[in-house]
DNA sequence: CCATTAAAGGATT
DNA sequence: AATCCTTTAATGG
């Protein structure tokens, strides 16, 4: 638990924006601060949810367990997002499990603040479920992905956007600023890791991507794009 | 076209 | 040294 947790950490967020300063002040001497290591969870699929969190540093995978046992990402968090928000959707549970994808600073709430919190801040309230909102509907558009295009598409199309959320600009293109393996690549796309192993190959000998282990660059973004639209 | 299986080499701890 | 990650090839749906 940190002491000195400054309002400026938050008060420039989206769900924050318009909470007045006293207000701000109060959430944060009430919030649990904590530094999560690397491939830690911050909670887990099917634990009775207590507390919903943002991330301040850092990303943070979700994974979803299927009944088979199979892994799924439908997201990566980044750092100024709200997540573990089970509250907001009437869940009792979390519904997936939040791992660390690196060394992270969350911030924590206990449930119990969220009704005032939703009661008495109008733009928090709209901001949070614009954003439940705008998840649903990215969620739907991954399920229509996986249904109709090919597996190049969808691979295409999370390196692209893990780029755009969490990249970081170099020399040489856009570097995806955590470490992201082949696996969790085929866990987001629901293919395998041979699979999206043999197309980044492919994709670095043609000089649109350059990668190495648990990292990967876009050189060319833009060919990436064309292959993500189904076009050659 | 893509998943699965197998094998092997490099990286990490 | 043991384990993890990646690549490559062969095979089969």
């Amino acid at each position: 638990m940190l002491h000195k947790l400054d309002v400026s950490l938050i008060r420039d967020l989206p769900p924050f924006r318009d909470v007045k300063e006293n207000a701000l002040r109060e959430l944060l001497a009430q919030a649990g601060s904590h530094h999560i290591p690397k491939d830690a969870n911050i909670f887990s699929q099917g634990q009775t949810a207590e507390e919903f969190f943002l991330l301040l540093d850092g990303h943070v995978r979700v994974v979803k367990l299927t009944p088979q046992g199979e892994q799924f990402v439908p997201r990566y968090i980044s750092a100024g997002e709200l997540f573990g928000i089970a509250i907001a959707l009437g869940l009792e549970e979390y519904p997936a499990t939040a791992v660390a994808a690196r060394d992270c600073v969350v911030l924590s709430w206990p449930n119990s603040l969220w009704p005032d919190l939703v009661a008495n801040h109008p733009t928090f309230a709209s901001n949070t479920y614009a954003m439940v909102g705008q998840r649903l509907s990215e969620t739907q558009q991954q399920l229509a992905e996986l249904a109709t295009e090919h597996v190049e598409q969808r691979v295409a199309h999370a390196i692209l956007k893990l780029a755009n959320q969490t990249g970081k600009k170099t020399e040489d293109g856009i570097v995806i600023d955590f470490p992201v393996s082949r696996e969790d690549i085929s866990d987001m796309t629901g293919t395998t890791l041979h699979t999206v192993s043999r197309l980044l190959s492919a994709w670095e000998t043609a000089g649109w991507v350059k990668s190495g282990r648990k990292q990967i660059t876009l050189t060319d973004g833009h060919r990436l794009v064309m292959i993500a639209n189904g076009k050659k």
